[in-house]
DNA sequence: TTAAGTGCAAACACTTTGCAGCTCC
DNA sequence: GGAGCTGCAAAGTGTTTGCACTTAA
C-alpha cells in the first residue's frame, strides 16, 4: 500500500474528506522532508491556498501525520514517524541543514525510563541536536 | 556570588551595559521558572517594555543565557545551564505545565555518541518529552 | 444533495525597527 | 560627554477567521 493511500485511509478513518488538497500538501511535505512553510507554501503556489495549507497542516498535526521540529526561533515540519521512521535530528545553526542522526535502540529506552515514575501516559519524545556542519565550520562561521 | 552577580560579570566580560531593565528579566526569569513571553511581559509590565524585553531575551540567547523550550505550536523560556544545571523537560499536553526528568548521565553521553562522526561541532541538544500528567489523565483530556 | 473543505481577504497576534530621549560608564 | 539602552509607536511577519463558492461522499 502507497503511502499515499494510506494517508487517505487515515482520513477516512477519522470521518474527514480526502480532498486534494489534502493529498498536494502530503505530497509535498514527502518530496521535501523537513521543511519551513514558507518552502512547503512555495512548492503548492498558488495550486493550494496559504490558509488551506495551515488549516490542512493543523489536522496533520492532529492525526498525528505531521511533527514540528523547533528550529531555533523557527520551526521546521516533516511527516512523522508514521510515514517515516522514527529519528532524531542534528540541524546546522549555520545553515538550517538538517541530517538524521544515526539510530540507536538503547537511547530510546533510556528516554522511557527517564520519564518513567512520573505519572505520565502517552509519551512522546523529541531529540535535536544542534551544531555546526563541516561545510559552515570551514566558512569560519561562529556562534554567538 | 549571586547569580545576580554572575549576569553583571557575563554583561561586562561582552561588553554590554548592565542595566536595570536587563537585571529585572533576569530576576522575573529566575522567579517564574519555563515561563512564555506574555507572562514574563506581564510579570515585568508596565516597568520594562515589550520591546526592551524582546531584545533582552534576543541578547540573553546569543549570551547562552536563555533557552527557549518548544511547546508545541509555542515556546517557553527558562535561564540556561550557565545558571541552572543542564537538565531535560517533560511537559503536559493537556495543561502546559513542564516538570524536570530525572537526571542520567548515560543519556548525555549516549547523545554525544550517536553524534559522533557526522562532522559537527559545538553540539548541543534539547530532548523534550511530551505526555499527559497525572492530573489531566484524571480528567479525561485526550490528545487527538 | 449536502456537509465538509477551499479560496480570498480581512483580522489578529507576535516580533522587529526607527527614532528621540534617558542611563550607564 | 558620549555610546549604548529604553520607550513608544509604527511596520513587518506569520497565522487565523468569516464568508461565499466548490467539491467529495
Amino acid at each position: 500500500m502507497s503511502s499515499k493511500q494510506e494517508l487517505s485511509a487515515l482520513l477516512k478513518k477519522h470521518k474527514v474528506s480526502v480532498t486534494s488538497a489534502r493529498l498536494a500538501v502530503f505530497e509535498a511535505l514527502s518530496r521535501l522532508g523537513p521543511c519551513t512553510f514558507a518552502e512547503l507554501n512555495h512548492e503548492l503556489s498558488p495550486s493550494v491556498n496559504r490558509a488551506s495549507i495551515y488549516r490542512t497542516i493543523k489536522l496533520f498535526e492532529s492525526l498525528g501525520v505531521v511533527h514540528r521540529l523547533p528550529m531555533g526561533w523557527k520551526y521546521k515540519l516533516e511527516l512523522s514517524d508514521l510515514f517515516n521512521k522514527h529519528h532524531h535530528h542534528i540541524s546546522c545553526a549555520g545553515c538550517g541543514q538538517i541530517s538524521v542522526a544515526k539510530e540507536d535502540r538503547q537511547i530510546e529506552r533510556l528516554i522511557l525510563d527517564i520519564t518513567s515514575g512520573a505519572g505520565y501516559e502517552h509519551l512522546s519524545h523529541s531529540l535535536e541536536i544542534t551544531g555546526l556542519c563541516a561545510g559552515c565550520q570551514s566558512k569560519g562561521y561562529r556562534t554567538a
